[in-house]
DNA sequence: TATACATATTCCCATATAGGCATATGTATA
DNA sequence: TATACATATGCCTATATGGGAATATGTATA
């Protein structure tokens, strides 16, 4: 039970919350998370740090930039994220959040 | 967000999740809850306190007892619990709570 | 109404945790 | 190879938090 537990302990902090659910949708570098959520970066990255510990997520690296994706494999997690999506017009932060995303910083669509 | 971030932090205990997963099956007093997680009286009143801020548990007394059961009325909350117990096999420690339920300190079924 | 038992709450402390700041590391480019 | 920028990490402190022990509250019954 050890790793569910620790999947909600993740949850349970509203703007690691909304950056999980940023990068479900899109591949983000730090910069912009810091940006869109307006948190310093030192912050964002140890969110990114723990998330790793329990391999929920994938990095790129593309020159300075290392982008940050969301892993699909740990069911629980995308459960409750999906859901969040399902039910966003609850979640006006959220949802302003998604508006947010693009063109940003040095964003470099998944294309690449 | 407050109140999923809320409830997040709430699962993110395992002994606490253990005991929702109880009193979602099963209408059950502090004594039992006690004995069948081996947690002390005032550390199990406690946490069904927190439930109770969330409104997620009710409870009925009967004599000296007080049955708590866990409300069906949080999405995230049933959602989350529901997908633990159909992969109940995961999970050896809730299949052997739900085996020790029956028969334990002065527990009336639910016919009353 | 005294006693026993179930539950709730208060008080207190040890520990964990979050977050800031400074700095290290890695990469590109002038 | 010096500089600039992106990211990661270490260190420190304030704060939150969990949990224990004691005790209060509520109920039944002798």
């Amino acid at each position: 039970m050890n790793k569910i537990v620790r999947i909600y302990k993740l949850l349970s902090d509203e703007t690691r919350l909304r950056m999980m659910l940023l990068i479900y949708q899109d591949e983000l570098c730090i910069c912009q998370l810091s940006g869109i959520l307006n948190v310093p970066q030192p912050r964002i990255s140890k969110y990114l740090s723990k998330l790793r510990d329990l391999e929920l997520v994938s990095n790129k690296r593309v020159g300075k930039f290392i982008y940050y994706s969301l892993n699909r494999n740990n069911k629980v997690l995308i459960l409750n994220l999906d859901n969040i999506l399902n039910s966003i017009n609850e979640y006006p932060k959220i949802l302003t959040d998604q508006k947010s995303i693009k063109h940003k910083c040095g964003y470099i669509p998944k294309s690449n």
